[in-house]
DNA sequence: CGCCAGGGCCATA
DNA sequence: TATGGCCATGGC
């Protein structure tokens, strides 16, 4: 690899560029804020693809059909999204506390999010990354999303973030108008991105980033990737 | 066939 | 605090 980028960029520029290049995403990719809940799980280290099968599974996304229904079942329907013995516990988990709510986003939203995400952060499965998906996309709540394609995009643009999530997020929020439809549109730009440009293999067509970045270097041409 | 995907938990030092 | 092993399927 070698760094061969022309100039340095803001944070919002990159946000800039992104939206430029790729429109409004509207996400979460569901119909409900049930069904975000579940998808953010299912997703967890796993080709959307997969999650979109277990999606087409489920009878149901309530929050009731979840806690009933017999493990074994919902084991069947999420196989093809993979860590199933665990992502099955961890729906389970989720949707008894989304119960202290009475299942209502709407009841959740009006209480203090700290408190929010500090039980999400309780429950066995969920993590830094899951929990803040769902204060995004589901609490409506401004929490920058740290994912693989942030740091691997953010590096490339010689913009490493610290390995600490914590630490990664609180630089982001420092650098940026925490603001959560900014937080929300940022995330989804991050991963269309990044599938499209910013693999692990780098690929490198037309990227709207292309100037800011780092170049890699093949043996005969130098291609530009992120 | 091996690598990878929109992570997280747990043991270990 | 910070690594490493593990969980598991489907696409390429």
């Amino acid at each position: 690899m070698l760094g061969i980028k022309e100039e340095n960029i803001s944070i919002h520029k990159i946000y800039e560029l992104l939206y430029e290049a790729y429109g409004p995403q509207n996400w979460w990719p569901a119909d409900s804020v049930e069904e975000m809940m579940v998808g953010a799980v299912l997703v967890q280290n796993t080709a959307w693809t997969n999650v979109e099968k277990s999606l087409e599974a489920l009878e149901s996304f309530s929050p009731s059909y979840i806690r009933n229904v017999e493990h074994e079942e919902l084991i069947r329907c999420i196989r093809t999204s993979g860590f199933y013995m665990q992502k099955a516990r961890t729906l389970k988990n989720l949707m008894s506390w989304f119960q202290k709510y009475n299942d209502d986003i709407l009841i959740a939203r009006t209480k203090d999010e700290r408190i929010i995400r500090s039980e999400l952060l309780e429950l066995k499965g969920i993590g830094y990354e899951t929990a803040d998906c769902m204060m995004v996309y589901a609490l409506e709540k401004p929490y920058f999303i740290i994912d693989a394609y942030t740091r691997r995009i953010f590096e490339r643009l010689n913009i490493p973030l610290h390995y600490n999530y914590l630490k990664a997020q609180a630089y982001i929020q420092d650098n940026l108008e925490v603001d959560v439809q900014i937080f929300n549109e940022f995330h989804a730009l991050l991963v269309k991105h990044g599938k499209k440009h910013c693999m692990k293999k780098p690929r490198c067509i037309s990227c709207p980033l292309g100037k800011y970045c780092y170049y890699y270097q093949s043996q005969e041409e130098s291609i530009a990737f992120i």
